[in-house]
DNA sequence: GCGACAG
DNA sequence: ATCTTGTCGC
């Protein structure tokens, strides 16, 4: 089953057949469920691309959730397709995310992605689209909004605000730092929106994006910077 | 038509 | 995302 939605979606990718993509992405919501993530959980990765035109630099960090101690890290480098559309993100990022996973010899219980989960036009960002094809319980943390109406959350750390859209909580604004701007933080598959602020917290460190996000940032940069200054 | 718009 | 130096502040 997930291989269909799989090749159906590499499939859009390589034609960036845009009303395609669009209807995929309503299909796919039907058919999420943003509840049952089995507990304890005990493995946690963060997933994050790096681009240099368009060549994607994937990686993802492993990290063991409770103590938080890096288990594995792995990356994959190819050209992307398809161009950077808003609300179509998952269609340029997904074909380097799926051969990112694909040479993790861990399976993580959880990741966390550097874009939106539910809070999305469609409620099928990234981090949503990801976790149903690849079947493993995901969260969206952006940097920024894509949609949905808020008051700014407090001042202190860990202050929180809710996200809506239409009326529906579709996640939360969280103020990770002093001094920051807030995180935007959104159910992808499987994970209560109840769950995510301790899930989150609990990933905080003293950056703005949580460790495993964090550290996959800071990877696929450097993978790039490498591949740069040896060429 | 106008404004908004993840990475 | 990326282009880019110094600089203010925790």
């Amino acid at each position: 089953m997930r291989k269909e939605l799989i090749d159906k979606t590499l499939a859009i990718c390589q034609s960036g057949d845009i009303p395609a993509a669009i209807a995929l992405q309503k299909e796919l919501a039907v058919l999420n469920d943003c509840s049952g993530i089995v507990y304890p959980i005990s493995t946690v990765a963060g997933v994050d691309i790096a681009y240099d035109g368009n060549t994607a630099y994937a990686a993802a960090v492993v990290m063991d959730y409770a103590s938080l101690d890096i288990i594995e890290k792995t990356s994959f480098i190819e050209n992307v397709s398809f161009p950077y559309i808003s609300g179509l993100l998952s269609f340029r990022e997904f074909p380097a995310i799926l051969n990112t996973m694909n040479n993790l010899k861990t399976r993580p219980d959880l990741l966390i992605f550097d874009g939106q989960g539910i809070a999305h036009p469609r409620k099928m960002g990234i981090a949503a689209h990801s976790g149903i094809l690849l079947d493993i319980p995901s969260i969206g943390c952006a940097k920024s909004r894509l949609c949905g109406e808020y008051e700014p959350p407090g001042k202190n750390r860990f202050d929180f605000s809710i996200l809506r859209n239409k009326g529906e909580d579709i996640g939360i604004v969280l103020r990770t730092r002093e001094n920051t701007k807030p995180v935007f933080v959104s159910p992808g598959y499987k994970v209560p929106f109840g769950d995510l602020l301790e899930i989150i917290r609990h990933l905080t460190g003293s950056f703005r994006l949580p460790l495993p996000t964090h550290l996959a940032d800071r990877m696929s940069k450097q993978i790039k910077g490498s591949a740069n200054n040896s060429s």
